[in-house]
DNA sequence: CGTATGCCCTGCGCGC
DNA sequence: TGCGCGCAGGGCATAC
């Protein structure tokens, strides 16, 4: 499952193999994968173009293309959710079953989206459209002013006008616009999270999961940040006190750490876009290790359900 | 508004 | 060996 570590290995994998290259053509063998622009319409509006930029908000993922034929650049969005997998493989390579969009790349690869659950989504969208939300991620829109002649700025169109982008909007996923903060940037601090947990009586792993709250956080991550800190999951969030808080911040940012340093958690499904799982797994200290003891006290390690998640904690460490 | 629930979807592991 | 069932869960719609 897909976190921000493992988004963010996915996006520095990508990086590596297909920054620069020219997307040749398109093919999207299941409609359901894509959110807008109509899966008719992703050859014409992305032949030609350029991978020219990578960046990541939360769990989402983005590749700047610039298309020569447009004036604006545009952004390739990806959620990969439960079992979505970036793929750059050999062009020639036999498609691998639920293959849903084909990306053929200039050097005879393909970008390919496969993803056997199909919760995933894709969508293309004017980078100006995601507002903030590009600058949060990274992306910067390169201009088109350099490479045209006087005869080519003239058909020039724009491309909020060439995907229809009132659709476009409508169609993207409602949460992209009310991420909360990053959680390694400085506007996630000890005294924000202090602000957002008071008063609540949720308990606190529900709340971490809520992306509103901050962006990246799942179920993983969430287990082992509260373990690190010595939280139990079911705790009522407004009841932590001020050095629980303070310890959860700094557990979050570590784990999270830790995560893209090892390039993510695999457990049956995640890759990166060069097919290598990631060794963060091993590192794990509760999270799918219920029934052995606890790293720090040897108590055996519990799972129970909480917000609807499978959810790992230590009984005794996490009073 | 805050919170709880069910849905999407496929593969896998379990019990019989 | 085969079959059916429950589980896995991110995000969102819906209900209260």
């Amino acid at each position: 499952m897909p976190e921000l570590p493992e988004v963010e290995t996915v996006r520095l994998s990508l990086a590596e193999q297909v920054l620069g290259a020219e997307i040749e053509g398109v093919q999207v063998h299941h409609p359901d994968a894509v959110l807008a622009p109509p899966p008719g319409r992703w050859q014409d509006l992305l032949a030609g173009a350029a991978i020219t930029g990578t960046g990541r908000r939360g769990k989402y993922l983005f590749l700047a293309l610039h298309q020569p034929n447009l004036a604006d650049d545009m952004v390739l969005l990806v959620h990969l959710r439960m079992t979505g997998r970036l793929l750059v493989v050999p062009g020639d390579e036999p498609l691998e079953k639920h293959t849903h969009v084909q990306i053929g790349l200039s050097g005879g690869r393909d970008l390919r989206f496969v993803d056997t659950r199909r919760f995933g989504r894709l969508a293309v969208l004017p980078m100006a459209h995601l507002g903030p939300v590009a600058a949060a991620a990274g992306l910067a829109p390169s201009s088109n002013d350099e490479d045209l002649d006087g005869g080519a700025r003239s058909s020039v169109k724009e491309a909020a006008a060439a995907l229809d982008w009132f659709q476009v909007r409508e169609a993207l996923p409602p949460g992209l616009w009310t991420l909360g903060p990053e959680p390694l940037s400085r506007d996630f601090t000890p005294s924000y999270l202090a602000r957002q947990l008071e008063g609540r009586k949720a308990p606190i792993k529900r709340l971490l999961l809520d992306q509103r709250l901050v962006a990246g956080l799942g179920n993983i991550y969430v287990d082992e940040a509260l373990f690190r800190s010595r939280i139990h999951p079911a705790r009522s969030a407004g009841s932590l006190t001020r050095a629980e808080i303070r310890r959860l911040h700094k557990a979050i940012g570590q784990v999270l750490q830790e995560g893209i340093a090892w390039r993510g958690t695999t457990f049956s499904d995640f890759v990166d876009s060069e097919s290598r799982p990631g060794d963060m797994g091993r590192r794990l200290q509760v999270f799918r290790r219920q029934g052995e003891p606890c790293p720090k006290c040897g108590t055996t390690i519990e799972k129970t359900r909480l917000a609807g998640r499978g959810t790992h904690f230590c009984p005794r460490c996490q009073a």
